[in-house]
DNA sequence: GTCTATATCATGATAGAC
DNA sequence: GTCTATCATGATATAGAC
């Protein structure tokens, strides 16, 4: 028998109660944010929450989770790929393709709602600390280190310094745009100016690299 | 009449409770803290915390204005001071001279956990990112334009670039490892690498730049 | 399986009398 | 400074309805 009303459908509860965390824990970091007042805005009562999630914690993880695939989505290129990418573009359309994935990333709100959250759980929480040294931090500079290491090689870029210097020398700046671009957009400031420094650092970047 | 025990110094206990709550709230954020703990770890009963703060908030309050003090006593030079600072020394002088006060800054514990409270509270709390933004961000970027443009116009550094480029360029860096080195630091993780690369990067931007 | 109703019991900030 | 109180809000459990 048909019902007059489309049962809701599966897993849509949870779904809603994730996004209702990541705005809220977002805004005013997890300990701020109470389970009372998640479920308010999702329009259930706090005991149903229960049915999703053991514990409030068990959301935060969850919200980890989601960032953690993402990222694992987004992957780097293996090593091989990475020697057959650059067998074939010069230095600066390789940095370029790494930008267009930068803005891929800020323009997701999720993503970027997700990464405050880690910005600002990283001291209480040991998880998310983890996740900003090793994934975001290390991870990419170890990348770039061996994809500068390979330009070397090939002669493509200047050996003055250790692929690792310059892989910090070209990421550094990155972080500290993404950081300042999670402040402008809280407060829906104008970013004009710093995905223009983006671009100029990268020219900056090439121009001194280059042999 | 002489008392057996010698009275408490004035003062003494608002400076405990604004020391434990730095503490406290650089490890935990503000939401997580409660005056229970803070006035636990004082010794005196919660309510003697209000014959010194009217509100919890205020005691965040009078943690930002700390900063802002210590950033005012360590103000950057006016520009006639700058000017006459550029005539004697050379670039890598003048970094290795803010490198030392990166430094300064950075050792001073009380410094650095406000600064983690800062980056905890950013998004909360419309002070904090006043701070960031401005204090920090904006305040330094400005400073180094004016002291790039001074060094251009005296033909002491390459004009391929704009001096605001070139303050963006030397500052951002600076700005992502000191993030690097809250995280690290938190963890009693080791520094010498970062602190090498602050090295390398000086040694990098001055190669860079010179004429 | 997912909701509501209701309860529990700790912890939250803060006030006033001493 | 302490003692004691207030009263909201916190996370979570359980029982029963659809």
């Amino acid at each position: 028998m048909e019902t007059m009303f489309p049962s809701r459908e599966v897993g849509q509860t949870k779904r809603r109660i994730l996004e209702v965390a990541i705005e809220l824990f977002s805004q005013n970091g997890y300990s701020a944010v109470s389970v009372r007042e998640i479920t308010k805005h999702v329009g259930i009562k706090e005991s149903a929450l229960y049915n999703h999630f053991k514990t409030k914690d068990e959301i935060l993880q969850s919200i980890y989770q989601l960032f953690t695939n993402a990222s694992e989505g987004n992957a780097l290129p293996s090593a091989e790929q990475l020697e057959a990418m650059l067998q074939q573009v010069d230095l600066e359309t390789f940095l370029r393709q790494g930008f267009e994935q930068f803005q891929r990333t800020i323009e997701n709100p999720l993503l970027t709602q997700i990464w405050r959250i880690l910005n600002i759980e990283q001291y209480r929480d040991q998880r998310a600390r983890e996740i900003i040294l090793n994934a975001i931090y290390k991870g990419t500079i170890d990348f770039l280190e061996s994809a500068f290491l390979l330009l070397q090689q090939q002669k493509k870029i200047r050996d003055t310094f250790s692929p690792r210097m310059l892989a910090v020398e070209y990421q550094y700046p990155i972080f500290a745009m993404m950081t300042e671009y999670l402040l402008l957009t809280f407060d829906n400031k104008d970013t004009d100016e710093l995905r223009q420094r983006v671009e100029d650092h990268i020219r900056y970047f090439n121009d001194y690299v280059k042999v």
